[in-house]
DNA sequence: AATGAATGAGAATTCATTCAT
DNA sequence: AATGAATGAATTCTCATTCAT
């Protein structure tokens, strides 16, 4: 791993344990066992690090997206394999999720602001897709509101990993203990696959 | 409304607007037209001033839970107005809604953080109890997850909430109308009491 | 003398003897013996700071050309107030004159630049008039280049005064030294006298 | 043209533009298509750089001025050949002049300095014999102030070219115009060998 | 209760220079 | 001769807080 990659590994540490505000470029630096300077050296600056990190993701987020997509598989293992995928993936990445949020509404960076939506907004289409083709097939009821049920979809697993504190405290689970993380995961993919089952299933 | 309530209510438009860390308590003075220094004045400081808001709000959010809790009506009216309840309420407060979990997530202030804990599980166990009353009297199913279920409603109107720009673009609705504010409210309630309802109810 | 005015007379002092870039606001707040926040917080910035200084010196300048403008006195007797106040000026200012130039060339702030050259052409055109009214008059040839004859009044006092160290060194006059800094200046009002009136006068 | 060279032209070309603080290493790397790290292979450092610069500029000057020194012309026409050679130098090297009095203000490198007034004052001694020759030959008052009269013409170009802004917008002279440009020569040459024969010649 | 001035710490960024190749 | 990566020092500015009145 060399320095630029070290660099943004750090970032994506230290960015979403202490939010992007809190975080600043020294403390990056000193994970990354870089000088100060790299980071503009090889990023511009500090907003143009984070935009680096958040393209990775969506991007990363978008072929996953996509793979699901473009598999022969019927409509309803579509949505089990959406529900796993991200579960997994907002689990794998809690870390990261919810600082894009957090910082669009910050609305001190335009430019950034516009990147991140355009990023969701491919994301997003994708995402659609998915469930139009299912309503195609007749498999998926014809009169849901597609828009909504993707925001279910997130938001819950978001509600969940977020905040962190609130789950591990309110929702009375123990953070950082890998079993009962793998159980609190299966959970939720029982629990939303068979919310969204029922929502959104023929019978 | 003195300069203390000045102060309270200038904050709390600024904070959501641009976030804790992009309000500085001059730009919270000016608009509330008092002096910096009656921050510290009468708030100690910027994150107790925060304190007292998350108060306020918590507070406000369990008096409605408490009362929908208290009425005669049976459980799936309750579900109902927990609905109407929740989506009104995060709209409203759109401004508000977020900080808190952006806030919690900038691990600086334990004290804050517990503080806001300590609401969110008094709310969070004021909800549970009527999910568990609707179990008890055998409307709603037995088998379900009340913890993800209420994530499942808490986080589809965050979702569609909180990170407005999406909202706006990536979910194509026009922001400052009110009129398709309200259309989206109904939107709202209609899938949540629908999902809701087809997840939680006995048939 | 208050804050504000010790951090205006440090500036004046540090920016000539070092130039503009070479300051710091360090080394102006240490001068004044003010923290450094206060540049800021009373005058914006370190270039807005640098905009009042060059302000205030115009607007000084503009007042005595006018002043002589507006006296009695046969145009010669304008012109050699004109040469007294503009060696005495330019004199006891020279810790002053010359950063104007300097900063001008260097182009990466065009409003500041905007803003010396409406001063500088205010006082131009006070000048101007002058020279003008003398010609009217008939005392005054009316084939000079009047433009031309206020860059020699001016640069020649600018030539002598401004880069010091060739001052000093090259044309052989010892600094620090007030009564011979007195020599000099009288030979420049009898030097500079003579050429104009000669150059000017009709015979 | 090598390297090195390309290094020498493209700092010419920016420190004028910009100043000697403002022209970073890397823009000259960057116009000069050299890596970085050649500028200090070559000069030694950023400083060193500079001081080949004015080295190379001064010793051209001289040689100019020892040349019309050298010639068998009556003193007049040495003085005609002396405010053409200075308008023209000045003018084909207004990116430069100017610079030299700037940094020597600033007092941070007291061996540069040095450097720039030994060079000064070889070519002002340079001068100064033409003057002085044309005094004994009695073509030349002898009561005139030979160093301001040097003063003179020399400030008078530089107010003229050196605050290129003030010059076109303060004096009305279009930049970027070559005609324009050398109409303002012209102008200057004439204004100049007119206002130094009036106060120079016996009569 | 209220103010404006003042403080000191900490932020991101930029720069000339050097090192390893 | 030439390069790109890396360094550490320096700079301006912003911020929450406190002091004197």
């Amino acid at each position: 791993m060399n320095k630029q990659e070290q660099i943004l590994a750090a970032a994506k540490e230290l960015i979403y344990e202490k939010g992007y505000e809190n975080t600043t470029v020294r403390d990056i630096s000193n994970l990354a066992k870089a000088n100060v300077a790299m980071i503009s050296y090889y990023f511009g600056s500090k907003e143009k690090l984070f935009a680096a990190i958040i393209e990775e993701n969506a991007t990363n987020a978008f072929n996953k997206i996509e793979y699901i997509g473009n598999t022969e598989a019927p409509a309803e293992k579509k949505l089990e394999a959406l529900v796993t995928m991200y579960v997994d993936r907002i689990f794998s990445q809690r870390r990261f999720f919810g600082i894009i949020y957090r910082e669009l509404i910050s609305r001190n960076s335009p430019e950034l602001n516009k990147h991140i939506i355009e990023m969701h907004t491919r994301n997003y289409e994708s995402l659609k897709k998915i469930i139009n083709d299912g309503q195609q097939k007749e498999i998926f009821k014809a009169d849901i509101d597609v828009e909504l049920t993707i925001a279910t979809l997130v938001g819950t697993i978001g509600q969940v990993v977020n905040p962190n504190d609130i789950l591990y405290q309110v929702y009375k689970i123990e953070t950082e203990d890998k079993e009962k993380e793998n159980e609190l995961k299966l959970r939720l993919k029982k629990h939303l696959t068979g919310i969204l089952q029922c929502h959104l299933i023929q019978k």
